[in-house]
DNA sequence: GATTCATATCACCATTATGTTATATAACAT
DNA sequence: ATGTTATATAACATAATGGTGATATGAATC
């Protein structure tokens, strides 16, 4: 179901994908010029571009015989959402840890 | 080189493996217990939780026959650390996007 | 019009991931 | 001592991932 955020994660396992979306930071960039840092042909690149874009973690525009990327506005809601939700269970959860362990540990002993 | 990130995000990429850690966000719990609600064997969820495990995401215990599981205190750490180093580029970048891209044009136009 | 450039796609290969079943092991209950 | 429970691990099948070289295509250049 959550599949998008699937997408998005794996697009970020891995660190080349995460340095081309450094790169974007700082703006648009061209297919052969995001490219010249790696040491990875032409169609390895563009297939990781196609992962992220996949992902909805960058967009592409068509500029004569150039396909320039950039950053995807909302790219990382997804998973900004996931992990504001995770951090809200914990919080809350947090704060009777303590309690839920000792619950769990009289359920052990009773069982003894 | 940042091996520790791949790990990270690969672990989150997978759904029962985010379903496993927002369980263990109420408490700890034993890998029976973390594998009753899904549809998969439990040699399929230990390795799920070594996976997890090696990507500092959750720890274990020894209790008895027992191997309770509970979530890492500093396992979102490297992922935070990211996100907010990119976030931070972008935003230092954002400001002169603009400029940047005009930039750009001009340097295409100038080759013309 | 021919050549080169920018990019995509295909066929292929090696590695890794994810699941299964079967089995081992240690702790617990009888 | 014996059976059962909790977990791990091994062997295996299958699919996904990430790379390669070869090649197609359309735009730009000469």
């Amino acid at each position: 179901m959550n599949q998008s955020l699937d997408l998005a994660f794996s697009a970020l396992s891995d660190a080349t994908r995460r340095a081309i979306l450094s790169r974007l930071a700082i703006g648009e960039a061209t297919v052969m010029e995001l490219a010249a840092p790696f040491a990875m042909t032409q169609p390895a690149i563009s297939r990781h571009l196609r992962v992220l874009e996949e992902a909805g973690l960058i967009t592409r525009r068509v500029e004569g015989a150039k396909r320039p990327c950039r950053l995807a506005p909302k790219g990382l809601a997804g998973i900004d959402e996931w992990l504001g939700l995770f951090r809200r269970a914990l919080e809350a959860n947090y704060s009777r840890l303590d309690e839920v362990l000792a619950i769990q540990a009289k359920r052990r002993k009773d069982k003894n």
